[in-house]
DNA sequence: GCGTCCAGGTCTACC
DNA sequence: GGTAGACCTGGACGC
């Protein structure tokens, strides 16, 4: 079954894709030989079904639904997930009209860069971040792998959901240290998922917060093992900008481009992107991962 | 193969 | 408010 979305004229499908480290963590995957990125969606009622993502035609994205026929609400609730994951209900015209104020930047609107490629919860956002904390990249592909294997739901004998709150909620603290290796980082996830699952918090209410950011930033860093860097990022993922969230390969990739190599303090990064207002941690991001648009894509 | 060192963010205790 | 040390894993390195 096949279904189609508009997407914005100013939408790139692959440069969101391709935007951050997202599409390599399941239960996203990207097919370049088809051309696709895919991805098993769960419903409200349970149902999980795989869907693969194209994007043929300038106007619109196809929507390939592998593994189940879907009625039309459910056709609308994926929709409206893939719209969530890609941005596509977001203006972006006003940063694009900033990023022609300054000239090196003038490439952003030209290639359609600026979409974060998003999870359809913020729930399952707040988790991989937490496991991009203080480990290798390597490391946090096993951790969500290992969350999506051993507590997703599994389709088509190869493809996994990700967790629900209630499903990392009702295991052990060791069976996440051991099982799922997120080490220390598991006693988090565990005090997350519990509050979720018991209905004493509802982070997805994030998405459409009217909170002033700084507001917000205090909200999201108020889950344990959330700090500085991973508010931050969160916060992009949110739709908020005004932070940068600087990790030591943001810094090095700064140093490189911008201090003939040479180490500055976090505070001179800071100061470099003020000029870009509420729109500086994108610009940030977009500065240090300018040379992944130098390639073409898919990879 | 084994042991050691180090990098990577966040938390907590302490000053 | 700032700082030190602990947390945990995996990769690099030396033996």
């Amino acid at each position: 079954m096949k279904v189609t979305i508009p997407v914005p004229s100013d939408f790139n499908f692959w440069r969101t894709v391709y935007s951050h480290g997202w599409c390599s963590l399941q239960p996203f995957e990207v097919k370049k030989e088809e051309g696709t990125l895919r991805r098993v969606f769960e419903f409200s009622s349970g149902k999980v079904l795989l869907a693969e993502i194209s994007h043929p035609a300038r106007s619109a994205l196809t929507i390939h639904i592998v593994n189940s026929t879907t009625t039309q609400k459910e056709k609308q609730e994926l929709l409206e997930q893939i719209k969530t994951c890609l941005r596509l209900d977001e203006d972006y015209s006003e940063f694009y009209r900033e990023a022609e104020k300054h000239r090196s930047f003038r490439w952003v609107p030209k290639l359609g860069a600026g979409r974060l490629l998003r999870a359809p919860t913020v729930f399952e956002d707040v988790v991989k971040m937490i496991c991009t904390t203080n480990c290798s990249w390597a490391l946090t592909e096993t951790m969500v792998e290992n969350l999506c294997k051993k507590l997703g739901y599994l389709i088509l004998d190869t493809r996994y959901s990700f967790p629900r709150p209630e499903s990392i909620a009702d295991c052990s603290e060791k069976f996440l240290r051991k099982e799922i290796r997120a080490g220390y980082r598991s006693p988090y996830l565990l005090e997350l998922s519990k509050r979720i699952a018991k209905g004493e918090v509802n982070i997805e209410e994030w998405r459409t917060s009217a909170l002033p950011t700084d507001e917000l930033y205090k909200e999201v860093r108020s889950v344990k093992g959330v700090g500085p860097y991973a508010a931050a990022n969160l916060l992009k993922l949110l739709g908020c900008y005004d932070y940068l969230g600087i990790d030591s390969w943001c810094r090095q990739k700064f140093f490189g481009i911008h201090k003939n190599g040479r180490k500055a303090s976090d505070r001179v990064i800071e100061k470099f992107y003020e000029p870009f207002g509420k729109w500086r941690g994108l610009f940030f991001w977009l500065d240090v991962t300018k040379h992944w648009y130098e390639k073409k894509i898919p990879f």
